[in-house]
DNA sequence: GTCTATACTAGGATAGAC
DNA sequence: GTCTATCCTAGTATAGAC
């Protein structure tokens, strides 16, 4: 159990597994995303983290200074890592239909590859907290949801472009990427690798979502 | 701190069963149904819907033995609602795109007319008691999921038929109705009537999203 | 730096008044 | 049938031992 302690005072919100070396900190946060995601935030006790990580509950006290902000955390995580890999994307030069696509698919391994922080993302935020933040705890909150709205907008432009190339039938980017989002952030609610056949099931859901989105913001046909 | 104990008995047009006559059993959960919208299930106090529904907890419990047991009958109705319009439509001797295409059109319907109960549902159930369930609540539990399994074959039997006479393009139906599903059932968490303009904006939200799923599922252009 | 022990409080549930 | 008063557990957070 005993670790070598790399303090990461930056701390920022990067994401956890991309360097293989994890600071206690990050375990953590690890540990809570696990938790959080199945049994949302109030009802996941501090004790429970813990128990997973092979703890106390001391220790996650003395490095976080309460539930709220591992919470709000996590959050913030899921959301930079899903932004990181996407964004980059939106500004290759290939055609809207390209990029969407591989955006899509960008999102859709950002999702699978960390299921448990990107239910806790999925779950809503506000939804959990129900107002009980400090003003500090307010203004992460205020980022995030920035972030959420930035995110949908990578996704609003790409529409934008394909609907003035004509390679999107035209309408109103900003309500079509709702829906197309929802197929997409609905997958943390009933995707589960051991009852979806591995990596072969996979490929095939994966085939099968992408389908839907590029099709669903298709040129009508005949 | 006194809570005020006055009656509402308007609690607003949505009534639960279609009678208009609401008993107090239906007063009780719409005014749970509103409040474990906003906080979710742990974080919402007994209190706190007793405050909404201006009485004390004490008459809650006078009428359901326990929170979980409230919480489980908002699941129940949101989905007995939305089973008892999207079915029947299913049945209709019309071609399977103008069924779905009908089915959409409920769905979204059962969704914006009972926000609160729809958004408790999306919510997710089994996240929410996180096992704290009697062998009883289980019961109940598992005919819930049950209605959800039923609700989605519904919709996965058009879509079969829909490839069979060759409207949809081909490929698997139990994979498809996920994203499909998810366009539509992700609407709770971000469709704020106040914010989306009211009527006329709605009407251009359905058609937004009805055309998306229309599309999502339709057979390859050119 | 990590754990143990504990204070303090919110809130689910109930008994009994009216 | 509805409310008031209260019990009691669970769980956040902290102080202090090691």
């Amino acid at each position: 159990m005993a670790r070598p302690k790399q303090q990461n005072k930056s701390a920022g919100a990067r994401a956890v597994a991309d360097t293989g070396v994890e600071t206690r900190r990050e375990r953590i946060i690890e540990a809570a995303a696990e938790a959080f995601m199945t049994d949302g935030f109030a009802a996941t006790t501090v004790d429970r983290v813990a128990d997973i990580l092979g703890c106390t509950k001391g220790l996650i006290y003395y490095e976080f200074k309460n539930k709220t902000d591992l919470f709000l955390e996590i959050h913030k995580v899921a959301m930079v890592a899903n932004f990181g890999v996407v964004e980059p994307i939106s500004q290759e030069p290939i055609s809207p239909t390209d990029r969407l696509a591989k955006m899509v698919l960008a999102h859709i391994s950002a999702i699978t590859d960390r299921l448990p922080y990107q239910r806790v993302s999925v779950m809503g935020i506000e939804m959990q907290l129900s107002g009980a933040t400090t003003p500090e705890q307010r203004k992460v909150l205020d980022e995030i949801v920035q972030m959420h709205r930035d995110y949908e907008q990578v996704f609003i432009s790409v529409l934008e472009e394909g609907m003035a190339t004509g390679e999107f039938r035209s309408g109103d980017a900003r309500r079509r990427v709702k829906p197309l989002l929802g197929a997409l952030n609905w997958m943390p609610m009933w995707y589960r690798p051991k009852h979806h056949g591995g990596q072969a099931g996979k490929k095939a859901i994966v085939e099968e979502m992408l389908g839907f989105v590029l099709h669903g913001v298709a040129r009508n046909m005949a």
